[in-house]
DNA sequence: TGTACATCAGTGAACGCGCGTTCACTGATGTAC
DNA sequence: TGTACATCAGTGAACGCGCGTTCACTGATGTAC
């Protein structure tokens, strides 16, 4: 599966789309053998280059795992704001189809989920990179801020904090049992339903749903 | 800080405890450059001994980080059982001491922490690993067991479940937030704040606390 | 208590390997006129 | 439309380096008698 190599067609001296072939081979990497488990010089034989090459696009590995991270950012960005979809057409609807899209995203796309949260790419490599994670971000605070606007203005929680709530355990459910790989641990239902189960349980707790308990 | 380093008294032809002093390597290794920051040979290095001598007792590199991660399991299990102690005085008291007891490993031990949750090492890599590892998890189980006998026998939760669900709130915030590293997140409040509200919220959902509502 | 011997836990030199990085280079592309 | 030239994006050879791993070895320790 190397979508980056022209394979047959033999390419002539310039690559043409070597940057964006670097991406993919990391992507490729990264999925088969972990964050670390790829080298620059990997990157460039799976581009089909010359291990010099990609010193044109990219400063070094780090640069290259960085702007993986940017790009898994932005996509996450904006399915995140696709699913939410400004709340429609009911906030509980909406906010379900959220959890579900950043575990969908954690599931289909490791490769990119490993590059944002598991490669220990600082933020602060890139100012680009860590605007495009808060964005991703603000998605989920700005659909909190919904959320607790249906509370009585009295026990309202801080929105940050339901925000940062519901992250965590997407994020811990996503990064324990949301892929297929060998370290992580079987489960006796799917990571969906896990998920679902505790952001009602949560928001039941907030008084925000009128649902029945569990297990009925 | 190498406190597996005789580095005065110079030691004789034999190190004497060189495994254990290779797991303390390891642990100073990761937490300064992560669980894919450090090689065979730096552990041999830091122990003071030739690059040949770590294989008189593990294989290879896996097997060190293996062992360091079933390690820190077995500290885990310990620290959480000691937190939960039955459940004494009573469930809540002992429940929050137990997430608290959970972060605090994080962030006291993120060597450990790394190798169990981080560096990728596959559990059946030992089955003393993997056993380790449903020790400590077993803790938090029995917790949930007890936490919903609480509840009316109608509408009551799948134990497994719930113990699932703080196990992913409490490692979703450890891993974004709990340690001090350049990669985490800046966050409004500590972290401890973060899970103890968060879990109170989802024991309400539950319907197991009849504290009041936050932020009042 | 002493001695011979087996076993254990290290040494250090050596090897092949792949990596990161640099360099002068060259083929291809774009542009000014 | 053609040509000269600058710039761009590759090449490939080379380098020093550290790693993983092996090997025959040796010093230290434990034990049988």
């Amino acid at each position: 599966m190397k979508w980056g190599k022209p394979d047959n067609e033999p390419r002539g001296y310039h690559h043409g789309n070597l940057k964006e072939a670097l991406v993919r081979a990391a992507l490729a990497l990264i999925a088969e053998k972990g964050p670390a488990g790829f080298t620059f010089a990997d990157a460039a034989r799976w581009a089909g280059v010359s291990p010099a090459a990609p010193y044109r696009h990219y400063r070094d590995r780090e640069a290259l795992l960085a702007d993986v991270a940017r790009r898994g950012f932005e996509l996450f960005a904006a399915a995140l704001a696709k699913a939410w979809d400004e709340g429609r057409p009911d906030l509980m609807r909406a906010f379900d189809r959220l959890g579900k899209s950043y575990l969908d995203f954690a599931k289909n796309q490791p490769a990119y989920y490993s590059a944002m949260f598991e490669a220990g790419v600082p933020l602060d490599a890139d100012p680009q990179l860590r605007e495009a994670s808060e964005t991703a971000f603000a998605v989920l605070r700005a659909a909190a801020e919904k959320l607790v606007l249906l509370m009585p203005a009295k026990g309202r929680p801080p929105a940050l904090m339901v925000a940062l709530h519901v992250w965590s355990m997407t994020h811990g459910i996503a990064s324990l049992f949301g892929r297929g790989d060998a370290a992580r641990r079987a489960l006796p239902m799917p990571a969906e339903e896990l998920l679902e189960a505790s952001v009602l349980i949560y928001l039941r707790g907030l008084g925000l749903t009128a649902g029945a308990p569990p297990g009925d």
